[in-house]
Parts: structure tokens; sequence; C-alpha cells
DNA sequence: GGTCATAATGAATTCGAATGCAAAAGTCAC
DNA sequence: GTGACTTTTGCATTCGAATTCATTATGACC
């Protein structure tokens, strides 16, 4: 029985068939050394511009591509970023996620996706980063101060995106002034009985969105504000506001720290509770997501500036995989306030 | 000047600092070959017990870890699967994602993330994916037979998701029955005047639905169903519906493509043509996506199974990239019928 | 204790492109 | 035409792990 050879058979042009073409096979069939091949997908290699376009008449014709693992090793480039992103950061994350991927993708970088679903481990996830040599990270998710020293450790690029630690540099939207400027908004408007959506105690953005609040009201006296904790979910809104509701109902503001607890507070309000917002109660949020702009709700809310923040976190990544002795910074982007008419703001300046 | 030479000091244990260890440091370290140390990472190599424990201890002390860029050249395995995504599916493709991106890892394996953008080509993607040498490809972006065809030829398996297209295997949710599920409910509630709020023209899925959901009503003897065609967005809805209320403004019932038109439809509806949705108008969506559950919409829908479609998906390219003569197969999924509030329906056995 | 079969081991090679180095070729001035 | 340059070019090596092959250690059994 004759073995079937496809594997080894040779064409006209001296290649092997069922393989995919090497710099060799452009060499070979170019008449030059490998060396002239590799020279001429390199930017500013010395190659003579005759043989040049030779070769790369030879390497359409062939379809030959240079292998990109092969680039990566030898040249410790791969021209990858990893991003990581946490599931329960899920809900405004779409939009963030194809940011930074465009703003990547302008830069010819590729994205290793790192989702955490709930159960995963971060240190997994770092492993698999460390193995694959990526160039640079970029992550929406918690991280410890031990796991961020394993950066500098393995000498790879981090930055932080809506997150601090350890002098890592970050790119993050203002909670601070974003909540001060949501509560005097509507404490100028005559808002008097506040509580608070707060979201996981663990998570670092909730828990300065909500410290926030909570400062900018006691700057106005306010103290003793009830409060209920939620995990960012349009479920957990609308559960943590009937629970508000059963323990204090004589609230006349929610201030949610994400605008889906807000959706759900909004829809647990005048559904469950049968309450119109705004006028029996104001409801604000954070994020600026798109749904919070959608006809039945239009939250009053903080949008995010995205774009500016995905283009920052990215040209700061970038700066330092060409320079890692770039120090360390933190960019921190003010949210414009969108007067949405899910709370009662005073007729202001804007 | 003494130059620097922190690069090639080397420490007590033979290492040079600032590089990563190899397989060849843990090798010296251990007093053993460099073969030793790559058996022990493989599955079912031939390795002495202690010799193993040995290796592994010494590895974990250095913190060693297999490069994946180097074992990827030789094996012909890289372990990353590319998924490509469109942004115009944007709008329910987070849980897509975030499924696919579960079960991909749960099988060890890394996603390389290919977003496209309104302008991107697929073709750079495409190339890139070469480059690349991925395992395989999950794509629920629109791609021509040629692109299709580009597959094989460079022997990388291709799964599609809700898509179709040469032959190549595929995931999808069957838009036939489930159009056909609501229309049947539909008509069985007495509404008579039928509109269909459709997607862009090129997309395969909107253009089936659409299809779908007239040849339902076709099959009652319902012709002259007038349409509008948005682009999945909520804003698209919103227009889409209004334009349609301006043609014709007898119609009762609305049948989108997508839930995200179905809610800006209903918006529109309620909001800026002040009908009662479901009394004046009913108005049914498809995809099952997160909002549509919620309170204020809750729509009547057909909710896809994307834990099962993901979990095939991954399954079928798996499969494929275990065995590559493997032989294409199309899955068609049904999906479940919401029975939401956003449209009157018959009081069924359900 | 001797004979096979089997398991364990290391040396050497391989994957495919980048690059330091030295040789070759080209350029220019005089 | 010669010497002093610069630009091109190819050879050989490198990146780090997997794998083939030949060899040696281990074990089972009579």
């Amino acid at each position: 029985m004759p073995k079937p050879q496809t594997n080894k058979k040779t064409t006209a042009t001296g290649m092997e068939k069922g393989r995919r073409p090497t710099s060799y096979d452009v060499a070979r069939i170019a008449g030059v050394s490998q060396s002239a091949v590799s020279r001429c997908f390199a930017p500013n290699a010395s190659i003579a511009p005759a043989k040049r376009a030779l070769i790369l008449k030879v390497a359409s014709e062939i379809g030959y591509r240079p292998n990109a693992l092969a680039q990566a090793l030898i040249s410790k480039r791969t021209n990858i970023v990893a991003l990581i992103i946490s599931a329960r950061t899920n809900l405004y994350y779409p939009e963030v996620l194809a940011e930074l991927g465009a703003r990547l993708s302008d830069r010819d970088i590729r994205v290793l996706l790192f989702t955490l679903s709930a159960e995963s481990d971060v240190d997994g996830v770092l492993d698999q980063i460390w193995r694959h040599s990526v160039d640079g990270v970029i992550s929406a998710a918690r991280m410890s101060p031990a796991q961020i020293a394993l950066f500098a450790e393995h000498r790879v690029p981090l930055v932080l995106y809506n997150r601090v630690g350890s002098g890592a540099p970050s790119v993050r939207c203002d909670s601070v002034a974003g909540e001060r400027d949501l509560v005097d908004r509507l404490l100028a408007a005559g808002h008097t009985r506040f509580a608070i959506l707060s979201g996981p105690a663990d998570n670092v953005v909730a828990e300065e969105r909500r410290l926030a609040a909570l400062s900018a009201l006691a700057a106005a006296g306010i103290g003793e504000v009830p409060e209920e904790r939620g995990d960012f979910s349009y479920a957990s809104g609308h559960q943590a506001l009937i629970r508000l509701y059963e323990r204090c109902g004589t609230i006349d503001t929610v201030i949610a720290v994400s605008d889906h607890m807000a959706i759900g507070a909004i829809d647990a309000a005048r559904i469950t509770l049968g309450l119109a917002v705004p006028d029996d109660l104001s409801v604000v949020g954070f994020d600026g997501a798109e749904p919070a702009r959608w006809g039945s709700y239009d939250v009053t809310t903080v949008r995010q500036p995205v774009r500016r923040m995905t283009e920052a976190a990215v040209a700061m990544l970038m700066e330092r995989i060409e320079d890692p002795t770039a120090l360390s910074e933190q960019r921190l982007f003010t949210g414009e306030l969108l007067r949405g008419s899910s709370a009662r703001l005073a007729d202001s300046d804007l």
C-alpha cells in the first residue's frame, strides 16, 4: 500500500505542499539569503531597493507571512497586550472593552483577553500572562499589592483602569468630583433625605464613590445616611431599593454608585413601590452607560469620558513599553454631568 | 567608566539576574538535562517520579514557567483561539463574549480578541490571525465565502456563531422557529396589522429573522407588511418606529429583529407617540438580552440559549482542532419564548 | 544470575525569524 | 586606478522548549 505523501511532496518551486511558507522558502525562490528576507520586513534594515522589491514580490506570490511566534521569541516583542476585565464590572464594560481594543488595534497591537468570572483566580490569569510574554497589561480588575508587585518583578508594564494600587500607573474617572457634583445639585434642588445604594465592600470604585458621596453630604451637615449594598447589577439595585424602603420609607433621594443599579432602583420604585420618579424620589447613578440614556430611565448621572480614558490608558501603556523606566503616573479624568430626568435638579447655570 | 553589568552578573545559583529562568536554568540547578525538565511539563512523558519531584521543586523555587512562545513554535499548538466579533453586534455580545471566554478558559485556551469596528477590514484581521498561528477561530462577524475559504487553505478550524457560510460549521439560534412562534401567538391574540423593524440588509441574522417573520405572516394570509430598517441599536429602533408611524399609523404590532431595537421602539411609542404598550401597540423582540427583562420594558421575546450555544461552538471548535478532518456540522438551537408584557399574547397552554 | 522487556535519560536537532559580525560590493574623491 | 568610505549581503548564532533517537538503568521472571 503506497503511503500518501502529500506532506512531503514538493512542487515545482521547491516548496513543500501543505506547509506554510517560511522566510527560507522565500529566500530560496528569490535566490537570496534568509537574512535578506527578514530585513525586508524590518523597519530600517539595510537592503537594496531592487532586491527588496524582488523579495516582496516572491513573498506575496507564495503568500508568505512572518510567523509572529518566531518573531516574538527572538525579538522579545509580542505586540500583544493582555486585558483583564472582571465579569462583575460586566455592565458598562462592553464600551470600555471595545474602545480599548480599538485604541490598541490602531497601534497594531493585539489583545489577549482575560475575563474574570466570579470564581476564577487572578493568580491563574497572571501565570498565563507571564507565560505568554505579553508586552503589557491593562487591568480593570481588582489586584492586590502583591499581585501588582509581580508585574515589576516580571518587568511587564501595567496600567490600571478605574483602579488604584501600589503606585501602579492608572487612569480613573474622578469619583469624588463627580459625586460632589451630583450631591451639590441635589442639595440645591432641595433634597434632604438621602440614601446610598453602594457596591461590594471590596470593590474600590464602589467604595470610592460611596465615600465621596458620604463626604459631600457630610460637608452639607448630613450624616446618618441609610445604605444598602448591591453588586452593580440591575437586580441588586432593584432589591436594594426595596430593602431600603422597608428600613426607612422617608427618603427622597437615592444615590446609586452605578447606572445599572440606578436603573434597577428606578424600576423598583416605580413598579414595585408605586413611587413617581423623580417626583416622589430622585435617583442618580454613575457611569453614563448607554441604557442610562434610554427614554424610560433617562438617568441623571456622571458620564465617564471613556474615549479619552481608554486613549490615555493605552498611551500610558505604550510609553512604558517603549521606556520601562518611565515614571508611574495617575491620571484622573473629570466626568460630565448628564442632567437626566430621574432626579429633580435646580435650574442651574448649566 | 565601568560598564554597568547588571544584565550579565550571575547569582550564586548561576542564574543571570533580570532574565526569566528557562528550562536550561532549571536543568543546570537540578543537575539534569533540559529534556528532563521539558518532560516534567508534558502530559505523558516518561520520567522517574523522584526526578520529577526534584525538578518541579527547583522550578518552583526559581519561578520557572515554560515560555508559551517557544512551546508554540515547536509544537505547533498555541492554545489560543481567536474571537472575531463585529462591533455592530455590540448589543447583546457582552454576554456571548463572556460565555465564550469562560468556555474556552475552562479548556485552558486563551482568547485573542478581534473587535471589528465599522471601518476595520476583516482581511487585516485574518492576516493577523494567520501570523499568530492560532489553533482555531470563532467568528460572530460577517465573512465572505472567499474569506471562509482562506480558513481551509490555512488549515485553521473555524466555527461561525449565529452566521452561516460556505459550508463552514456553525452554531445558530433558530430564527425561523422563533419568529414563527412569536407570530403565531400574536395572531392568536388577535393582532392584525403587523409591521417589522428589521436590521441592515447585509446582515444575515437580521435578514433571516425578517424573512422568517414575513413568511410566518404570509402563512396566515398577511402580506404587505410595512417595514423600516435599523442597525440593531436602541436609537435606530426608536427612529424606525417613528418613521413607521408617520408612514402608516394603523399598525397594532411591531416585530423587531432585536431586543435593543424593540426597546427603542417601546420608548418611542410610549414617550414620543404617547401610545400604550401593549394596549395600543404590541412590540416583540429577539435575543433575550438582559435589558429586555428590565421592569420598564419586559419585552416579549425569544431568548437565545447562549450558554448552550457557546458551549456547542467551543466544543465543535475543539473537535475540529483535535481532528481537522472532522466533518462540518450546523447546529441550530431553539430559542425559548419569554412572555413579557410588551405584547398582548393569548392565554395559551404555556 | 541471566535474559528480555520496559522505563528513564541526555545529546542533538528542530521550529522560524532576527541580528552581530565579517566579507563583499558599491561609491566617491583625487 | 587607488584608497577610504559606506552600503549590502550572507553566515552563523540565538531565542526556549519539544522531540527523536540511541543509550543506559530498572525491573520481572524463570
